[in-house]
DNA sequence: CAGAAAACTTACCAAATGGTAAGTCTATGT
DNA sequence: ACATAGACTTACCATTTGGTAAGTTTTCTG
């Protein structure tokens, strides 16, 4: 299978993938280049080291992810109709390409400087989102809890059914797409029964 | 700091410790003997290789899990007191050792021999809590919703909120205990929304 | 107290890892 | 035609890694 672009874009696809879905320590730059189809000094040569080629590889899947969700977050759409919408475009996300979430989950969770990248990187995102749910609130569209929690807890809650196809087996529900579709609607009810105000 | 109990027990909490906060991959045998205070090889004479040491960690983690949440489970209690006995279980479990859930979480993304052995350990558990979940939405207490996609909401919520501190920072919110605090009553508040019927 | 088993340590080792240095090939502009 | 820069590769290298082999000390037991 070639893989189209420059070796600069097949390399920062491949480490996002691995990153993403194995582990950046769990990762060599020699299996990278084996994927790509080249030599490790290839690698090096596009990125000097690679630490920075993590941060090449945030900064893809940050645009990725903000591009899935901005596009899904019609701004026209009020209420729980846009939560829907986004909820709708993280799975569809979580099933074309699990590798971004993967790597925003692996990175969120190891602190250090990467993820101070992502958090500033995901900063505006976040205020808008905050800004939204506070005028739902206000009203009277959604039930009153603290903000910066609840999106807190909707995120949480859909990542983690959108990417733990572990916790699913153990569940005695095979991940497969049929799965995924379900998870999704369940996933949604449960939701909208949260948030939505009597 | 002298951590008492034998040099095997010493080994095992070092390696939970160091796996859930740290990652498998990302902790090696060095580090973990410089941490008790012994060599690689005495690691080695316990435990046949790391493979089998993650294997006991596991069973490890499993077992405070598991003892930390039965414990919570009172048989007693009926509807939505149970769920919120549990999360705050869950929660102090968190707050206590986070490196519980953060291995039970890498783990079980990573798939492979040790996430099945995972899977199987807490299967009884799953099996007791989908049971539960269903007699409460047949007497009418809990909405009707499919119990292990609802099972899986609840769980990647809770273990989110309470173990992914950079989405916090990431939202303003500093990782402390008073926060914590706060994050345990929003999402009991969020998960009573969700569950309680009308 | 003898000796054997348990609980280690010191001494290695082969493979893998991230990274450097220097060379090769190819396109391009002059 | 030729120098120059870009895009690599081949050749190394020091360090780290999981693991083995063999020796040493401690503890238990007959």
């Amino acid at each position: 299978m070639v893989v189209p672009g420059s070796t600069r874009e097949r390399i920062l696809d491949a480490a996002l993938t691995a990153f993403g879905l194995r582990g950046f320590d769990s990762t060599s730059l020699d299996d990278l280049a084996a994927e790509v189809g080249i030599t490790k000094q290839a690698i090096l040569y596009h990125f000097s080291s690679k630490q920075e080629l993590l941060a090449a590889t945030i900064e893809l899947a940050v645009q990725e992810l903000g591009g899935a969700l901005s596009e899904a977050a019609d701004a026209e759409a009020r209420g729980f109709q846009r939560i829907e919408d986004l909820v709708r475009a993280t799975f569809s996300l979580a099933a074309r390409r699990p590798e971004v979430l993967g790597l925003v989950r692996i990175v969120s969770r190891q602190g250090g400087t990467a993820s101070g990248k992502l958090a500033s990187s995901m900063g505006f995102m976040l205020a808008e989102a905050v800004k939204f749910v506070e005028e739902e609130m206000s009203a009277g569209r959604f039930r009153r809890l603290e903000p910066r929690m609840l999106l807190l807890a909707v995120y949480s809650a859909v990542v983690g059914v959108a990417t733990e196809p572990e916790v699913m087996r153990a569940l005695g529900l095979e991940p497969d797409l049929r799965s995924l579709v379900r998870a999704r609607r369940e996933t949604i009810e449960f939701l909208r029964a949260a948030l939505v105000a009597d």
